[in-house]
DNA sequence: ATGAAAGCGCTAACAG
DNA sequence: CTGTTAGCGCTTTCAT
């Protein structure tokens, strides 16, 4: 049980425990027959470095902290998920965060992340502004980059999606199926992905809908606000209801077809992040997809942009290109709506 | 930007190293006015202990390494809130690995937090018998505790859910509303859940109805097979449809819509796990909810109990007692259905 | 109650 | 290319 440490391979090698390192690490040059007596040292003991003694030797544990608002949120589970896959690739380690969408916690966990030697920090802020202080604080001790949400002007390294083109994929798509009689149910408060969806929202639906910019409902990004935005704006029948989030888009299908209302063919429903349970739609939601996979890769390479010694340049701001998903909550009035199965059109799979 | 440490701290304080490790780790007794310079000088250094060099000393990291199968599986979210919060609230940080519902990255994973020198594993294993060696290797290097899913007989310490305790709570309150055509939709494989819930129903309908056990119908823990399971089995109109979880429950629910049957009236559907997305069924979902902040609770003290010293007791297998939400969808048929709010009898909270 | 000193297991200079 | 020698920052004997 007790553990083999470099120096059982050195001394069952026999040589120093500096050329083992430099073998097990391939730090260095090392003459291949002493490499291959190494290596078959450390196979038959089994042989495992101690991360924790090569970190506090080499300033760097191989760990980044992962910090984000509430993993119950459906959308964050996919993006942990391929964040996870992209450092575990590189042979780093996540240690994980919840902050129980408090700003408070989200401080006091990245202060516990830092303790703890992390490499550098992704971060999904839980406030606009509450977040900003923490986040520009800790970008000054280690790499940091922003994910999903942003934080201000210039806080750090951010990879978002571009909501204003996943909206503007939205409103064409709208315009192109004729549908002329457009409303918005979205979030209030500050969190960017509100603000910008709905900014989108206003500056692409005046030509397709002069009025469309006042038919605006803003709550939460939760299925009851859907279903409660609705009631409030059914009365006006719009027929393309355009939602900030899938939680919404689902409330409110789900409240349009209790009130009587034939989607797709007397009003269209779209979502926007294509959460798995969209598939819970019936009919099939169309949404805008967050490109994840790329959302993680991009984190990543900012990261190790950083971590390879670049640490002084100007913040880069990436943008990804969502995609747009056309199922049958949208199908053109003029076509028969197809309830099964997802028609997919627009897709882009990683 | 040079890291503070002991020795600038023990400078400033003008004691030695040695006795300030001693106030801020408090692991022996120091003079009270001694303690009170080092606390102020440590403070206005803003001095903040390296956890790095202190797990490399005292060879414990602080660190739980969190395995699940997979985290866009809708139930685990909330169980990964629960741990990490339990766990943090004792100073300890989680390390999460996600394995893609493969039993090789399983092991890969739990190799890695090895290294990394994790002070014990909380692990829901991807497969009952596919993960039991990695298991049980990983068990004689730290303490592991099985959560919410089992791994074979007396593998390690476990906590979970009473499923059958669970589903005996479903099919009572069936009974007692007068339900008496039962069937059954659950997933095959051999995933404890499964089989659990699955016998469950069994041993328990039969007093309810003879036939209950034979309309069973096995596919997998999806909306997609809740939907296709409704259409073999309406035809031989049961009054009630027990799920196995709430995607299933879910997807029969509007299947059963679809098809023009009235939920609850004509027939009720359960779920099992109370998942949050349940607030989209509309009526909404009766279903068993898990305990999920006592399952991370108790799982937390077993691991206490094992790193405290006792390494060598017999195997803990802990149960923790469901509690049945009543919603409308199973509203007894006599008593008109009530479609909005969530109607809870048995409820807790934590 | 406090200090001096010896490492934890590893990597990084520095010689050779 | 390889070995020797210092530590990384901290905890923990062992003295005092």
């Amino acid at each position: 049980m007790a553990e083999v440490t470099l120096k059982d391979v050195a001394r069952a090698s026999g040589c120093s425990i500096a050329t083992v390192s430099r073998v097990l690490a391939g730090t260095r040059p090392v003459g291949a027959e002493t490499a291959r007596k190494v290596r078959a040292a450390a196979e038959s003991l089994g042989y495992r470095p101690n991360q924790v003694a090569r970190a506090l030797r080499s300033r760097s544990t191989g760990t980044i902290g992962l910090v984000l608002p509430q993993i119950t949120n459906p959308f964050f589970p996919s993006l942990v998920r391929e964040v996870e896959h992209a450092l575990h690739a590189e042979g780093r380690a996540v240690l994980l965060a919840d902050c129980d969408d408090d700003p408070a916690i989200e401080a006091a966990r990245i202060a516990a992340l830092l303790d703890r030697q992390v490499d550098a920090l992704l971060v999904i802020p839980v406030d606009e502004s509450h977040s900003r202080d923490t986040v520009m604080t800790a970008a000054t001790r280690v790499p940091l980059v922003l994910l999903d949400r942003g934080c201000g002007p210039g806080a750090a390294d951010s990879v978002a999606v571009d909501n204003a083109a996943g909206m503007a994929l939205v409103l064409d798509h709208l315009a192109a199926t004729g549908r002329r009689r457009i409303c918005f149910l979205g979030a209030a408060g500050t969190a960017s992905a509100a603000v910008e969806r709905h900014a989108a929202y206003k500056a692409g639906v005046t030509a397709l809908d002069p009025q469309g910019a006042d038919r605006v409902e803003l709550g939460d990004f939760s299925v009851e606000w859907g279903r409660a935005a609705v009631d409030r704006i059914w009365p006006s029948r719009p027929d393309a209801v355009v939602c900030a989030n899938d939680l919404i888009a689902l409330g409110a299908l789900q409240r349009l077809q209790q009130l009587g209302a034939d989607v797709p063919g007397e009003v269209a429903v779209t979502g926007f992040d294509d959460i798995l349970i969209t598939s819970l739609a019936d009919p099939a939601l169309t949404t805008v997809r967050q490109p994840v996979g790329e959302l993680a890769a991009e984190a990543a390479r900012l990261l190790d942009r950083r971590l390879a010694g670049e640490r002084t340049g100007p913040h880069r701001a990436i943008r990804l290109a969502p995609a747009l998903v056309i199922r049958a909550s949208s199908a053109s009035p003029a076509t028969p709506a197809r309830d099964a199965g997802s028609t997919r059109t627009t897709e882009e799979d990683q």
